[in-house]
DNA sequence: CGCCAGGTTGATTTCGCTCAAGCAATGTGG
DNA sequence: CCACATTGCTTGAGCGAAATCAACCTGGCG
């Protein structure tokens, strides 16, 4: 009967919690796994709950096991805007912990979920124990780095709609599916000034915007659910207007 | 008489090349700084030169030791926007080279400059060598990346003056000096092209925000220079309109 | 000189914001 | 179970900021 600790090549010792296959934390070997999830602390929310506020100093940061999460950024006059949207296996608040500042935004529960929080203190000893968890991260925030760039240029130089449209692409991977007759229906996670926020717009606006594209018999929307009859011409629309 | 080598905490080996103090390779120590300076290799450039294009592949990083660079984008249509402007001590292109991606942006010399260059794989090399390197591009970057989120707001919700008013502001520390009546003189290296690109915006616009700044006695433009009469009044109109 | 790129200015248009009303879906308390 | 708030979405009217289009300066420079 094998023994715990046995086995040689295979992962002896499994992480307390569940992240993508990718995630940088699949980089760490047995002791550092050991002290990861001696740390690590998984709590569930409920829908509504905050994970972490604005300007709070940045305590450690946040895995997603399961649920949702909207990452949103509040201006002194309280007009807010979603900036990131966290979905299973995601982590959050890397950002601060790393620059070290205190969080930009806020993390607010849109569906019930499950967190796991690791401390800043045991991150940075097992950056530290383990550099590659600091290169993964490296490498991580320099491709977000990158989006965030091209999307600035986006804002400035494209209209509502077609921001839309790119913003309905986006999420088509994560909470799209195509139905059998080849539309991509999509089940929007947001309010529709929530929406707004994320493509620098108003909820009038995206409205509008909506309207126009069912009129172009691109697509219709019923409240948050999206229905995408022609997806070819929506992305022959979007590469016509986007350099990337 | 000192040998070289002899000395035991003060820098044995100089970088060849120029950087701040607070940069990230000052965190290299002997060998390393041997390791880098074997591979480092500088060269100047004349106005109008391109140290890299958009969409090359990323060969290294390039450290500005003299001079001016700045850093456009380009779209499909060929409409460009300036980035980011590089001065002396800054590093371009490591971005891209941690992300693993192609360039996303050209570098062109704006005034003669000095420029070298450290290739990817050294840079690798050091970064393995010495993880602090890498937790200091780590600290940078998620740095930056918080300012980028933060300027996505401002584009979206303010007008074309007030972004002129907070893009002079930035331009201050780089290109800006006081004189003895107290006004601030700005040398702006760019056209009003470039200029309206870093703020989203056309030429015509902001040479009306100019013309409004100066019919409210707060700054006066002559080409590339600019007066600002009103400090105090500029930096108010900013932060009664700006968040952070 | 004339040329030309960069800059300003003016006239017009357009896009998206504001404000306001109406509607549907959902919740709540009597 | 119904009257009613509440919340989110849509639509319309009006307006304003900035883009567009176009003319006209201005200052180098061959």
């Amino acid at each position: 009967m094998p023994k715990k600790g046995d086995d040689k090549t295979s992962a002896p010792v499994e992480l307390k919690c569940k992240v993508d296959d990718d995630s940088e934390w699949r980089t760490l070997n047995g002791d550092q796994v050991e002290l990861f999830n001696a740390a690590v602390n998984c709590r569930s929310y409920k829908a509504g709950e905050t994970v972490f506020m604005q300007d709070d100093p940045c305590k450690g940061l946040y895995i997603i096991e399961s649920g949702m999460i909207a990452v949103r950024k509040m201006d002194s006059e309280g007009r807010t805007a979603v900036i990131r949207l966290g979905y299973p296996g995601d982590s959050l608040g890397y950002r601060p912990l790393l620059a070290k500042e205190n969080h930009r935004a806020s993390a607010e529960v849109t569906k019930d979920s499950r967190v796991c929080f690791v401390d800043a203190k045991t991150t940075w000893q097992l950056i530290s124990k383990n550099p590659d968890l600091g290169l993964r991260f490296l490498e991580r925030i320099a491709k977000a780095m990158g989006e965030v760039e091209s999307r600035f240029f986006e804002v400035a130089a494209l209209s509502v709609r077609v921001r839309l449209v790119h913003l309905l692409i986006l999420l088509r991977d994560k909470c799209g599916r195509f139905s059998t007759d080849g539309t991509l229906v999509l089940e929007l996670p947001l309010t529709r000034q929530d929406l707004a926020s994320m493509i620098g717009a108003r909820p009038e606006s995206v409205s509008r915007a909506f309207h126009d594209l069912k009129e172009d018999g691109l697509a219709s929307s019923s409240g948050r659910q999206v229905h995408v009859t022609q997806y070819k011409r929506l992305i022959e629309e979007l590469h016509s207007n986007i350099s990337v």
